[in-house]
DNA sequence: AGCCCGCCTCTAACGACGTTAGGGAATCTA
DNA sequence: TAGATTCCCTAACGTCGTTAGAGGCGGGCT
């Protein structure tokens, strides 16, 4: 297969899964290519630009299966699905969401999802800048959320992942913090889908709360 | 002065402070420290172990001057001011959300602060399970926000920083994106705590809706 | 045909990194 | 005083990202 800096970044990917982001080097990625090390540097500038390109096929795979609310669906589901389809995409790749944090991504996929983010509220009668500064608050949660999860389960812990319910139920003095080890298994997205539900749920009710308050002055 | 590890740990966020987490060595740090590199795996076991130290130590900063509510205050200005702190804390380092993200901090007074926002808002009206699911909302959203702000705004860009408003707002196409374009200075939390503030309200006000949703059946 | 030039890959190597091995001085303990 | 413990050292290993510079391979010009 040619080579090029999309093709680099989509084997870049691939290994991810395998030896995590601490683990993917340059030279692993040109022998997974047939290739040695320095020839990367011909099709892409440095390794930061490279990472840069693979968060961008992260975003652009969840951004460019997003299609306008169809007739008759909410708001409300139309945008906690694309913070799940977000959430898939970066949770199909070990350290996806390390990846994806902080890089701004430019490319014309994700121009399209945020104006279809915009329009989206806007038409729901939200305020332009309502939208403009509330979507991102639900881009924000999903980051943080993911990024906490997948770090709590990463495969880079072997058999003694520290995060276990069982140990941080040990790891809290139950007589001082009674709620805390009573509500342990909740807390901090251990429980994965279901607590990112939950938080989801309450972004955009908050979306909605806003919305209400000032339209009651 | 008496080397330990949370010497080590203080000076290492000194220097984080100049260099970036990407500048910070082992031999930078011993350097400091007036000492060789070798020296500090004596004191600790390897950087990453550092790196929780430094993660722990900004994270109690904000945990340890949380009191409980007083009196005739409301739960929601009281959760506020916890995000706020915790979000002072990250920014007063480089690179301080990085640092974090993803680092399970198990020390005393961070157990006390979770032990602290589930106690209120249990008092508030709260069943413990919303407020083990709720609280973490508020985190992640906190964590999620400062991240991208910290990696739009670093000094890791010279004098070239690609994510002013002016380049944001050159980068889209204003006749297909024509919503993304008027609302480019809001996007993204460019306009640091203004952004930050406006999530924050809407999460808050998301728990304050779930619970009602609840109480109503 | 002969030539050149741009494209792409190579070998070799540099400097920096995290980390380990092993030695030695000082300080505490018995 | 003898031995153990604590803390720092020098030296070095293997790996990393990255650069320099040479060369092969192809298509388009003269």
């Amino acid at each position: 297969m040619k080579i090029n800096s999309e093709v680099i970044a989509r084997t870049a990917l691939r290994l991810l899964d395998d030896v995590g982001l601490d683990g993917l080097t340059m030279r692993l990625i040109a022998q997974d290519l047939g290739v040695r090390a320095p020839t990367l540097y011909w099709h892409v500038k440095n390794k930061q630009e490279l990472l840069d390109a693979m968060a961008t096929l992260v975003y652009v795979e969840a951004a460019e299966r997003l299609e306008p609310p169809p007739d008759g669906s909410s708001w409300e589901d139309w945008l906690a699905d694309w913070a799940r389809q977000l959430r898939q995409a970066m949770l199909s790749h070990r350290d996806g969401a390390r990846v994806l944090a902080g890089t701004y991504v430019n490319h014309e996929a994700v121009h399209r999802a945020v104006e279809l983010n915009l329009r989206t509220l806007r038409d729901a009668g939200f305020t332009l800048s309502e939208a403009a500064r509330g979507f991102p608050a639900v881009l924000h949660y999903t980051i943080g959320h993911t990024i906490e999860e997948q770090a709590h389960t990463s495969a880079a812990y072997g058999d003694d992942n520290p995060y276990t319910p069982e140990r941080l139920a040990a790891m809290v003095d139950a007589e001082r913090f009674p709620l805390t080890a009573q509500a342990s298994t909740y807390l901090l997205g251990m429980d994965g889908d279901a607590g990112f539900e939950y938080g989801l749920r309450i972004v955009v009710l908050g979306l909605r709360a806003a919305r209400q308050e000032r339209e009651r002055g």
